[in-house]
DNA sequence: TCTGATCGTCAGTGGTACTGACAATCAGCT
DNA sequence: AGCTGATTGTCAGTACCACTGACGATCAGA
């Protein structure tokens, strides 16, 4: 395959399977698209589910706490918590140590929606990863999770200073 | 609220890194990041490298054709080629067999972008996967690519009937 | 020729995420 | 105490990406 004129024309057509965004990109597209279907019935998508796991952990927690743990924008944070307490699923309380903050609480039927998601949110994990054996699920968890924290050191386990920008 | 509960109170707060969907949307984030960097010198990102991925393949293509391949719609492509032939980049000219196509092209400065473009994308990914060693990026590669071309049957290599919805 | 489908295009919509600003509040300093 | 700067939640504005729905031009088949 030495036949090429310089560098640009690989003789046959590029395929966009070899390009890692590429795959990252379908792959995620894909999970979501599962992941929002299961969890539908249940009036929540992926990205809520995400943030009922946090709360869901016990620990009186800000919104801007879940926005640093989530990933996102703490202006993002906002919407998605209005739609989450007009449904009922959280509450928003003034923290009394601080009052700039709200402490975000699952409520009771939102400890009941979240118990329900997560049997949603395996299945559908499931779903898509029926097309590869359990160790290659593995892996790839376990390489995905070091790639993405290299890129945030502690935004997980302490209260680092989340690096911005 | 039994301690212990059935489902719901996980005792240590949730970590968003054990869900795929988290995993791989900051992944697909962070090395968005890195080649859009690396490529930004060239006056593309990421995207455009795609498309210009495939249009190195020689084989004339029609924009839908790239659109499919890259796997977005058509009405996407448009933007974004136009952005490309602005910046000389790309040239669009009708297909004399079917005059409802553009046959979508490189120009002569397109190949040397793409040439440069090339090895920037390939550092990107590089400095992207260097947190892992060599054999899981392979596997993680191929993991992939079976996740996503089980949910694409056909997209790459035949002109397959693009199941949509 | 007439009908239905295809391709490129554009307008409009929805969703996501950002920046910049603001009021309220806190913490450190004098 | 008072002042100053930083933080939290909020909102408005912007940008981007992808989609739907429509349209003209064109092709293919009856």
């Amino acid at each position: 395959m030495h036949r090429m004129a310089t560098v640009s024309t690989p003789a046959a057509a590029a395929d966009p399977h070899d390009v890692l965004g590429y795959l990252l990109k379908h792959a995620n597209q894909r999970l979501a698209a599962l992941t929002d279907a299961a969890l539908a019935p249940l009036g929540i998508d992926g990205k809520d589910f995400g943030a009922l796991r946090v709360l869901a952990g016990g620990e009186p927690t800000s919104q801007l706490q879940v926005a640093q743990r989530l990933g996102v924008d703490r202006t993002t944070m906002v919407a998605l918590l209005d739609a989450l307490e007009r449904k009922g699923i959280v509450a928003r309380r003034p923290d009394p140590a601080d009052r700039r903050r709200n402490i975000v609480e699952l409520t009771e039927q939102g400890h009941e929606t979240f118990a329900r998601a997560r049997v949603e949110h395996a299945g559908a994990e499931g779903r898509f990863l029926a097309a590869i054996d359990p160790d290659a699920a593995a892996q790839l968890r376990r390489t995905l999770r070091a790639l993405v924290e290299r890129a945030e050191p502690g935004t997980p386990p302490g209260p680092g200073p989340a690096p911005r920008g």
